[in-house]
DNA sequence: ATCTTTTTGTGAACACTTTCACAAGCCGGT
DNA sequence: ACCGGCTTGTGAAAGTGTTCACAAAAAGAT
């Protein structure tokens, strides 16, 4: 199969466009034009078409797309066309915010255990999951069949996690940690970090004319 | 003073150079090459060295880069030579996770404000921030000359949340609400979202046949 | 003082992404 | 059946970001 190589910002996209046709579904509308899709989602209609290109022809030249198709089409190409097994690892602020957020069952990801190393945290039950200790950590998520772990754990924990939670033959895994992690080439990474983003706000902050005080243009 | 654009990911990058310049500081270390810094940081010696130069000229030829310069002229270049006044709105799980997370004020963002709309928080202590009713919003964030407003609402309040935070004059907004918000485009927004992420690491595990596709962390 | 080793800073080459522009196709009206 | 208005799908062009490769500089050795 020759997939050619969709890049990150493409499949950022597509979930985007997945989530405003949802959007429509709500509002009933089963139409939609690549230039309302782009409008909703803020990119362009040009952009727009050219993602989807990639997979196939899903519009009709004149009409736009059947909102209800396009979207089952996206779901099929983002892979949500099954239910992933996701564990948290590390229920502290961020890992219980995560149990507690119901919408990710509701997006196609079932969240099927947490583990915390603090013996208090351990056999408590938090959004319908219990604690598990970390001992058992390799054997509990290959025996759940865990697709994807987030972790959460303080930073000097998570290279160790992300070390083990990868030897368990799991495949992927959502960092929540400010740290680099290193695992083997396969297992694939993505990070989210509250700093790099507020640095990043600062930058632009201070690189754009920023003044302190707190004026309008 | 327009600077050259610098792209967002460059910009990520700085961070992480930061990032690791700390970590040096705590082993001691202080002369540094752009190869290290690229090995620490997941990317190459190359690259490291076209970021910084797009600044200035850090380093000495032969030698390398004296880690405390490096670091003091990143936390410049990022603007972080001054703290800045960041505001919680919406107090859930994951305001008030933000709200219990000390690191902010390590990196150099004070939380002053937070806000919610249920009447039973209003007045509570979190993190040693008293939440405030959303009624007095415009007043509280342009009073306390926040900078950063980060939207922690159900998604059906964060566009009109968003919206008065842009018409106080906030300049930015960090987003983790999965909507897409409409502001002016003098104020910077940037998203963080849970589900957005998990369905790019769905994408990638149900279309990777077992080719060796780099990690990015 | 000169040679050797090292590593920066940077133009040029390359690779990747986005935008443009237009033929091909669809539909409703006449 | 044909026309006119629209919108898709897509090569080609333009724009951005990354990697290469090497001259210039620094320091220690001889």
């Amino acid at each position: 199969m020759t997939r050619k190589r969709i890049s990150d910002s493409a499949v950022r996209r597509l979930s985007r466009y997945l989530r405003f046709l949802r959007d429509l579904e709500r509002v009933g509308k089963d139409i939609v034009s690549s230039r309302e899709l782009a409008e909703g989602t803020g990119t362009t209609a040009a952009q727009v078409r050219k993602d989807l290109s990639h997979f196939g022809s899903f519009g009709k030249r004149g009409q736009g797309y059947v909102a209800s198709e396009l979207r089952r089409s996206l779901r099929e190409i983002l892979g949500l066309g099954r239910r992933w097994h996701v564990a948290v690892i590390g229920v502290g602020k961020i890992g219980s915010a995560l149990l507690g957020y119901g919408d990710l069952t509701q997006r196609g990801f079932d969240i099927v255990a947490a583990f915390d190393s603090d013996p208090v945290k351990v056999d408590e039950k938090l959004g319908g999951v219990r604690v598990r200790s970390l001992a058992s950590l390799e054997a509990d998520l290959a025996s759940a069949r865990v697709d994807i772990a987030i972790i959460a754990t303080p930073p000097d924990s998570a290279q160790s996690v992300a070390s083990r939670a990868a030897a368990a033959g799991v495949p992927a895994i959502l960092n929540f940690a400010p740290v680099k992690l290193e695992v083997a080439p396969h297992v694939v990474v993505r990070s989210m970090d509250v700093s790099l983003e507020l640095e990043g706000l600062s930058f632009l902050l201070s690189s754009s004319g920023g003044n302190g005080s707190g004026e309008k243009a």
